[in-house]
DNA sequence: GCAACTATCTCGCTGATCGAGAGAATAGTG
DNA sequence: CACTATTCTCTCGATCAGCGAGATAGTTGC
C-alpha cells in the first residue's frame, strides 16, 4: 500500500464502475425480458431520437455490430415488444426507418431517469471547479481506452505468444 | 448552453466510457476466440488468483450470474483453450477447484497490461489533488449506481421475493 | 447403513447471431 | 425505355451460449 497505488486504485474504480453499470444494464434488461444487445439498441435509438437523426436497420447493426440477418431479428424482437415500429421510407422504399414508440421513451426514462436524476444529484455535491476536474480525467481516460481499441485492431497479429500451450 | 448541461455532459461520458470499455473487451475477446462471458469470467479468475482464492465453478457461476449447465459450457470452453485446469479438492471430492494456467496470466497480460499502462501514464498527467477528486467522483458515481441497483431490485421484487433462485 | 444435502455434470431445448443469398427498390448508362 | 450495378432489408439454415430438469458422485448426520 504505497502512494503508487493511488492510481492503480483509480484503475480498478473505473473497472468497478463499468462492472456496477453493465450490471444495472442487464438487470433492467432481464426484468423488462429484454438482452442485453436490445437494451443497447434501446439507448441508440432514444439518442438518435432526441437527436432528430433517421435510424434504419442498416444503421442500428452497424452501431451494434451485427450482420443484417442479426439486425433483422433484433428489430423484430423490439417491434414485437411494442418499442419501435417499422415504416418504409417514402423517398427511398428501399429504406425501413425505425420508429421509437411511446413505450420505449417511457421505458427508458422510467428506468434510466431514474438513474440519471440520482447521478445529476450526487453530483451537485461538488463545486464546477471538481466537476470540470472529472470530466477531463473521464475525457483523458475515454481517449486513451479508445486509442488502445484502434492499437489493438492494428496489432492484431502482434503480441499474441500464447501458443503451443497444451 | 446553459450551466447546466454541463453535469448531463458527464453522466454522456459516464456512459460513452463504459461503451468504450465493453467495445475494447469484446475486440479482444473475438480476436482471441473467447465469448464476452469468457473474458469476464477470466478477470474473475485472475482477480481470485491474484488474491489467492480459490474458485470452483460454482463460485464462478454464482458471480457471473450462470446456472450449473452454463457454468460446467463456460468452463469446459476455458479449459479446452488452454487457459484454466480442473482439479479435484482432496478436502472434499465433491468440488472442482479451477487452476488458473500460464497462458491465462499472459493472455489477461497482454489485454489489461497494456491498457492499464496507458491509463496509469495519462494519469501522470494529473496532479494528486485531482487524482483524489476524480476518485471522490468515481467512488460517489459508483455508489450511487450500487444503491439504484439495489432499489431497482427491491421494487421489481414486490410480493413475491423469491430470492435464492440466482 | 440410510437419508438428506451439496457440488458438478449431462441432456434436451430455446433463442440470439451468423453466413449466404433472395427480393425489392433505386441510380446510372445507352 | 430496357439493362445492369448497387443498396437496403429480409429469409433460410446452421451454430452455439445459456436455461431447466434431472443424474451422478461425494459428504454429513442419525
Amino acid at each position: 500500500m504505497s502512494e503508487v497505488e493511488e492510481p492503480m486504485r483509480l484503475v480498478h474504480l473505473l473497472r468497478g464502475l463499468t462492472v456496477e453499470l453493465d450490471l444495472f444494464g442487464a438487470e433492467f434488461a432481464s426484468r423488462n425480458g429484454l438482452h442485453p444487445t436490445d437494451l443497447r439498441a434501446l439507448i441508440h435509438l432514444l439518442d438518435a431520437s432526441r437527436a432528430g437523426e433517421v435510424v434504419t436497420p442498416g444503421r442500428l447493426g452497424e452501431a451494434l455490430h451485427l450482420n443484417s440477418a442479426g439486425t433483422t431479428g433484433l428489430v423484430d424482437r423490439l417491434e414485437r415488444l411494442g418499442l419501435i415500429r417499422r415504416e418504409r421510407d417514402p423517398q427511398d422504399r428501399r429504406r425501413v426507418r425505425l420508429l421509437v414508440e411511446e413505450r420505449a421513451m417511457e421505458l427508458g426514462q422510467g428506468f434510466f431517469g431514474g438513474l440519471i436524476g440520482d447521478l445529476l444529484a450526487e453530483m451537485r455535491r461538488f463545486d464546477p471547479a471538481e466537476l470540470a476536474t472529472a470530466r477531463r480525467f473521464l475525457e483523458a481516460m475515454t481517449g486513451v481506452v479508445t486509442a488502445a481499441r484502434q492499437d489493438g485492431r492494428e496489432e492484431a497479429a502482434g503480441p499474441t505468444p500464447a501458443r503451443g500451450s497444451s
